[in-house]
Order: structure tokens, then sequence, then C-alpha cells
DNA sequence: GAGAGAACATACGGGAGCGTACGGAAAATC
DNA sequence: GATTTTCCGTACGCTCCCGTATGTTCTCTC
């Protein structure tokens, strides 16, 4: 319901919104007209298309993930789980965290979509999987735990809160990272486990 | 494109074929009509609304996941960790994983289908807490690491395959599993981990 | 302050789906 | 074999949305 003229940018903010909140499926150039307090007219003054809007809206979303990069590289955080622990804050939280399924969703039905999904994936995976390595876990172990560590990410948005017990969500996600971030301590091995709390003293 | 009479079932197939293929969004009316072969005034004889079937095809997801949970039971698998890894072999495969998704999808937009899918998943996870509790986790630990296995069956589906590295899919799932059925092993707290593997020994 | 271009409004045609009304065939029932 | 009942086809009006065409209002520029 505003009431100045609208930038490109304008549109594309309010597409972003609209794919947060109902789906790919909600971004419809009427509605959010509507939305932005103007009509068509000045949609298609500045898109051709509705396709046109979707690319933009999906560029945008790569460049807040890569900024949430840039800003997680740039965190004053030190140590490994520091790190980590800071990239599930910016993962988890609310609009983001809408955006991130909302994507996923649209993914399953293009495949431009999907191709650009797969490499923010495996940027992020990548960069974990650096950070498990510099934790010293050998190179399989340590794509096995940024896969994990990934998933639990994504599982805490997925799945419904409140589950099988009683204990809280914030617990159960400290202690998978927890237990994530230790080094491998299979028996079999007989390797001694060095706690990540402790690696500085 | 079939010629025979239509039942309800058949309309409540139809939707969920089209529920994993295009999603919830792609699930109407006429154009499943024209899958099977009829015309609309087939589907309002047995339907009065495109809602009720939307009901109806929930309902057969839900039955269907049932069954699985009844087959996962029945299972000859004896052990905790076969009878987990049953149940990754269930949850992971095609038809039953898209559906899988696409329900989540759509639990983000309907209530009742998020009630319905969280009442899914407290199952799921509670299964999986109590076998992990016969394992010998405390109960905090067991929650946990069932948050943790149920996020990364999710997890597989969801995250674009051939990641960061090199290693396959299937490595990494053995190893995730693995890794999650082991006892805890806080060096803090000094205990001795004790292998799944040689635990009848 | 008049023209030019930028930004928007308005009006239109069209397609896709929904739901309804009603007609007709096909199968069951007597 | 005539009559219900079951099941489906056809036709219609409606809404939502797309994209186009064209008119209208600002805003800068000289």
């Amino acid at each position: 319901m505003e009431v100045s003229k609208k930038s490109r940018e304008d549109w594309v903010t309010g597409g972003l919104a609209r794919l947060a909140s109902l789906g790919v499926e909600g971004v419809r150039v009427e509605p959010l007209a509507k939305d932005l307090g103007v009509t068509k007219g000045s949609f298609y003054w500045h898109f051709t298309d509705r396709e046109e809007l979707l690319s933009a809206v999906l560029e945008a979303w790569v460049d807040l993930t890569t900024e949430a990069v840039i800003a997680r590289a740039n965190s004053a955080a030190d140590t490994p789980i520091e790190r980590l622990e800071h990239l599930m804050r910016i993962t988890t939280r609310g609009f983001e965290s809408d955006l991130e399924f909302e994507v996923r969703a649209w993914a399953r039905h293009d495949e431009s979509v999907a191709r650009m999904l797969g490499e923010v994936d495996r940027r992020r995976t990548g960069y974990a999987r650096d950070l498990l390595i510099e934790q010293g876990f050998e190179r399989v172990e340590a794509e096995t735990r940024s896969f994990m560590l990934y998933s639990i990410l994504l599982g805490n948005d997925l799945i419904a809160k409140g589950g099988s017990g009683r204990t809280g969500r914030k617990t159960i996600l400290k202690r998978a990272i927890d237990l994530l971030l230790q080094r491998e301590q299979k028996v079999e091995k007989g390797r001694m486990p060095k706690s990540v709390h402790q690696r500085n003293a």
C-alpha cells in the first residue's frame, strides 16, 4: 500500500516476500501489484514477463545467501565450532528460512532453479567440510559430517517442533552440533577422542 | 487414458500421482480428469469439491506411511541398526520420497496438513528414539540422535547429489548412521565407547 | 512553460480452472 | 423390458491471472 514510484528492485523485494510466504505459485504479478499499491502497468514497464521476475527473484535469493556467506566469513568467530554455530544462526531464522524452503520446493519443478540451488548446497557443504578438515577430520569423514550438519539445519525447519519428547530444539541442536564436531571415535581403531572444548589449553 | 468407469479411489490415486510429480498446485480436477480419460462430470459425482479430493489425498498419504510403519515393524530385522537401515530404505525411494517432500511443502501453506505431518513426524522420531533407548542411550541423547537420523533422511532427498566432494551418498549415509548408532563418547565423561558391531560377542 | 521521455493507469482479449445444471448412456433392479 | 440408480458428458457462467495496447500523469530539461 505504498504510494511512490516503484523501482525494479521494489518488485523483486515484493516477489521475495511472496515467495517466502506463499511459494512460487504465490508470486503473481497482479496480486503483487496490489501489495505495492500500483497496477500491472508498472510491472510490465520494468519487466517483459512473469518469468523475468522469477529469474530476478531467484538471483536475488542467491545474492542474499552469498551475502550471508560473506558475513559469515567476516565474522569474528575463530574456532570451527563458533563458525558453525554462527552459520546455524543465519540459516535458521524466519524470513531466510522460509525462503530457503520455498526455493527448495521450487527447484523440484524447475530445472534451472535446481542447478542454482545445487551450487549453493555445494558451496555450503564445502565450507562446512573445510572447517571439519581444519578441525582434524579426514576427508571422507569430513564430508559425511558436513552432510549431517547441513541436514540438521534443514531438518530444524522441516520437522515439526515439539517432537517425540520434551527436549527442546535448542538443546537438541546444540547437542547434535557438539557431537558432530568431535573427532571420530570408533573403538575398532582405538583412537583417543580429543574434545573440541579443550583444544586450546 | 483409461476407458472404464472411475471409482473414488481412482481419483485419489491419480491425485497422489500428481501430488508427487507436480505438488499440490498440480492436483487440479480438469487436468486430472484428462489423466484418467474422463471429464469433470465424473469428478463432481464422486466429490463435492476440490477440497474434498485434497483431504482424501492427504488421508491416503497418511495411510501409506502408516502402512510403511507396519511393514517396518513386521520386518524380520532384529537389531536397531538393521531396523533403521530398513526404515531408511523405505523413506528414501522414488515415489514415496517425492510424496514426502510435496506433503511437507503443502504443510507450509495449510494448517491441517501441518498437523497431520506433525503427527507423522512424531511417530517416526518416536520410533527411532525408542530404538536408540533400546540401544542404550539415555533419553535426551536418544532424542537428539533420532532427530539427527530423521534430518539425514530428509536431507538425502533435499540436498543436491554430487555434493562438495567425490564421496558417494551411499557411503555418506552408511557412515552417518553408523556414527549415530554408537554410544556417546565424550572424553569429559571418560566413558569407553561400545561398538554396535560387537555387542553380541 | 512546452515538449519529451519515464512511470503508471485503464481497458481489453484470452486461457485455465472451478463449480453448476442438465442431459444421456449403462447397469442394476424389479 | 421398463424403471430407477449410477455414472459420465456437455455446456455454461464465473473468477483469476496473463500479456498487450493505449491513454494519462508526472518529471526533467531546455
